[in-house]
DNA sequence: TAAAAATACTCCATAGGTATTTTAT
DNA sequence: ATAAAATACCTATGGAGTATTTTTA
């Protein structure tokens, strides 16, 4: 049906089934029972055979009218999983937190101004979380935490974007600990973490169960100044990536704990659908915005 | 590729071949060798088949988002040649002035309070540009003015709403004539007419020139008040539709002229062009409304 | 008479059905 | 073990090309 709409509109446009027929490279035979067949689908005629070349009807005036923007959705669609082709249509891209709060606003910026017609759909929540929705093709990219080394998963498509060297930080008025500590003198000290799912934290966990020690949480929050905020009070210990501290309003108040033997990193990877179709392009765009937000 | 899009949005509402084959009444296999050709034809995987029933990936989300509204349009697009189908898209309709003046405010109310979603363009010319319009598609319709008695042509399709009775008119102060003339009296009056191709004019001329006198012409104006204030103020004689006098804020300042053996009428119809889709209704209460604009 | 469209006829591709195999849960 | 999808195989249809006829200007 859409060669013969295809037709139909061509032969609309040239008022001549020959020419239709040139243009579409094909012969006259088979436009002319494209619009036979067209002719019948519909149940009325399109052109008025009494005069030659045939002149379209006044319903036929009326499908062209549709048909028109009809085929150029059609091209859109067909357009949407040519790899080199323009992105278009919305991208749904996932990331934790801790890296939206880094990367978030240089992200949307670029991809606005590289690619103003794309329509940019944000979901927010743990890394695991968003590689199911990946996984699920919930998410056309998903930025991720994983510990340092370690490949989110072979099944995934990605680039490596950048390593968070994470700190331990505390108040610097009210310390809670020296500021040269030990891993068992942190791990008793309180800590104000991300809720569950938070790769910091399962860092951190990790780190401090592995040594035989347990985590020792204090609070909850959500979203590092917050976070912060608490720190600086003087109401336990955190953890947080070397440039969020280095951003953060709070920095004044907050010191640098150094960890004898404890040295976390997380991996930020941008991992991705195994076909994003002309969505390729916008992602390498983001891969790269990406990697100078982390640098800078 | 439309049947291809069509089991597409089926497979992916129903996350399952077996069950959209049913939807839509084919074999599951259909479905699977449909579902095979559109892939081919994107050249990317829109199924994840390590998982049973089949996954949608990320791009065919992406790729459902268009389908839909696109499949959408097409039905709409095969719904505008139906005849029973709700008028939808653009109806082109065309008409007089002398027309206009008469039902044009009431029609297009109706036409929207019945068919909101109809959208009405206006064509305003005289009757012999209007049916060669409507011959070569450009109309959908168009009222046309006739000499009493006499078809439009018998190749147009339509119907008669109303004769016109038309009166020659003077100024009430002023007269040229007496208001109980004969044809050589008016035929020398001097006339105030719309311009050439008016169905009025034609019509003056035609009884005028029959009875072997020369028709006299005065002013050419456009739009009925504008001619029928030329009249009132004493310059000439015109020849109006009774109910466009009755109608006018001049009628005051105006008398009939009787004219001995001299009644001219004219047809209205309603033409259109042969094959309408489903712009019957429309042009069916279009027809309704008009008989009782004229009535009234 | 010339140009354009429709048609008769043929061939091949392809879409769909049936029956069966493969595969994931 | 079971349900679901893919596939092998067959048939029928239908779309396109060639050559020819019909029709309008």
């Amino acid at each position: 049906m859409i060669d013969e709409l295809k037709s139909f509109v061509a032969v609309v446009e040239e008022t001549s089934l020959t020419r239709a027929a040139q243009k579409l490279c094909v012969t006259q035979s088979a436009i002319s029972k494209r619009m036979q067949r067209l002719e019948d689908v519909l149940g009325a005629p399109l052109l008025d055979r009494n005069s030659k070349p045939p002149r379209a009807t006044a319903l036929a005036h009326r499908i062209h009218e549709h048909a028109v923007p009809l085929l150029a959705s059609f091209d859109r669609l067909m357009n949407v999983a040519r790899e080199d082709g323009d992105p278009s249509g919305r991208l749904r891209f996932g990331l934790p937190q801790g890296i939206a709060d880094i990367v978030l606003f240089d992200a949307l910026t670029a991809l606005k101004d590289a690619f103003p017609a794309l329509e940019v759909t944000l979901k927010s929540d743990w890394s695991p979380c968003l590689l199911r929705l990946l996984d699920a093709g919930g998410l056309d990219a998903a930025a991720i935490l994983s510990p340092k080394g370690r490949q989110p998963a072979e099944a995934y498509a990605g680039q490596h974007v950048a390593t968070m060297e994470l700190v331990v930080v505390q108040s610097k008025r009210r310390p809670l600990v020296s500021n040269r500590a030990t891993l068992p003198a942190i791990a008793d000290g309180g800590w104000i973490l991300n809720p569950e799912g938070c790769g910091y934290r399962a860092a951190l966990q990790h780190a401090i169960q592995a040594a035989g020690y347990a985590l020792r949480v204090k609070a909850d929050t959500h979203g590092s100044e917050m976070q912060l905020q608490l720190i600086a009070s003087g109401l336990g210990l955190g953890l947080v990536p070397r440039s969020v501290l280095a951003h953060s309003v709070w920095q004044r108040r907050l010191e640098v704990v150094k960890v004898a033997r404890f040295a976390p990193q997380l991996d930020v990877w941008l991992l991705h659908a195994p076909h994003l179709g002309n969505l390729s392009r916008a992602i390498a765009h983001l891969g790269d915005t990406m990697k100078s937000s982390f640098r800078s």
